[in-house]
DNA sequence: CGACCATTTGATATGGATCAAGCGATGTGG
DNA sequence: CCACATCGCTTGATCCATATCAAATGGTCG
């Protein structure tokens, strides 16, 4: 059973449903953009879209493509805050520069939406407020989740990740990950080796198989959101 | 130079200010309770005061004490997510059930405020309205810089922890934790042993002095700075 | 003063990092 | 359309930061 989500231009999604369990959190929180005027630009893939400390103009929605947002340390250490895939809506901030930097890591089209005009909006629409509230609040949710991931050793975050990104962008029993490797390991916190790994031994345990490379089945979804747990 | 920060109900928080370089990133988002009717409960330490999934009835605000969230799991371990000391507002969510179970660190005494009456005051009261909107996105600005702690070594993650706690509650050049070292390590994705050995290590880099076990010395600020950066 | 609990310190073990090939897919130029 | 170069990923060997195990110490409270 396929159901269609809201999509703001065209460009339609679908996301397979309960065979999983989904837990019962709201994860649906979006911004309706359908009566707010915003315009598209396309991104090849690692662009940058803005960097850390800069002034907040924008506030963004993924139509296609994907985006991570990020710091980078002096000593090339890296982390990798959350990943946005169609649907979702990222930049969004109170105060008025970003807290980390943003860029795609394929080639994305992004619907831009100006940032004062949308608040001076929210400030007389109430419906507006309470869905950019919502919106953070959700973003605040899967932030927090990514926090807990840390308590897990590696094939474990690794098989968090997979449930992750099946719940927001599977057709079916397959995931087309819309990173490379080096991505996943810098959310995780890990080295791609280890994430390698780890996918090597989910594939061992016959959870999932790595179809190809960014393509992967899930065999036993239980397993993984059992590990994940 | 002691700025007095609001505080709803007696109890004065004061907060050491610009000798240290804070960045220029808006902290100080909370919520006015003034004008809000809510009650106020004590907790002795270790007390639970929500658990995870459970329904959202309140929002709190600490008056005294402080408070963290976390999850543990099946196998032991767990994740705190935050710290909130006095001024902060915590257990705010848009969902209907509480993402992480929040429980004292120390004796508090908490202000309770009905969420579905603040709800519906925020539905007609845009300044309330922004204010819990503000507040959530604190938060998450928090959640973030939490998440790319994660990618530095043990000793950077506790002289981060320091500055942070140095930030929010300290009176003058010391900081009295609210907390025990379990709670520090399971915030830092660390043991206690790692935890104490890092104290020690900043100890003996003349970079803070442990005078009571929860009564730190700064003694060089910037570089404590320097090595969380 | 004595008992207990939190913390520190020491010794050893280990999960994941690092270093180093090898391999397979994708793209490019001839 | 194929040979080859490149890039992304996997696999293997070794190392190290932090975990784990085990005392010892010190603070706190009855």
């Amino acid at each position: 059973m396929l159901i269609q989500t809201e999509c703001p231009t065209g460009s339609i999604r679908y996301r397979a449903t309960p065979h999983r369990n989904v837990p019962p959190i709201c994860d649906s929180a979006s911004l309706d953009t359908t009566n707010l005027k915003g315009f598209m630009t396309s991104y090849s893939e690692d662009r940058e879209i803005y960097g850390a400390m800069e002034e907040t103009k924008y506030l963004y929605k993924v139509v296609s493509g994907a985006v991570r947002t990020c710091r980078t340390f002096k000593d090339g250490r890296r982390q990798i805050g959350a990943f946005y895939v169609p649907g979702d809506v990222f930049g969004i901030e109170t105060g008025d520069r970003h807290t980390l930097s943003a860029e795609t890591t394929a080639p994305s089209k992004l619907l831009l939406i100006n940032r004062s005009t949308l608040v001076a909006l929210a400030a007389r629409d109430n419906a507006i407020a309470s869905q950019l509230w919502m919106v953070t609040a959700l973003e605040l949710r899967k932030v927090q989740n990514h926090v807990l991931s840390f308590a897990k050793p590696a094939r474990e975050r690794v098989a968090g990740f997979i449930v992750e990104m099946a719940r927001r962008l599977s057709v079916s029993d397959e995931v087309q990950l819309p990173m490379k490797r080096q991505d996943i390991a810098d959310y995780l916190g890990l080295t791609i080796e280890t994430v390698s790994r780890s996918l090597t031994s989910l594939e061992n345990i016959a959870a999932v198989k790595i179809q190809k490379r960014r393509q992967i089945v899930l065999r036993d979804y239980p397993a993984l959101v059992r590990l994940s747990a």
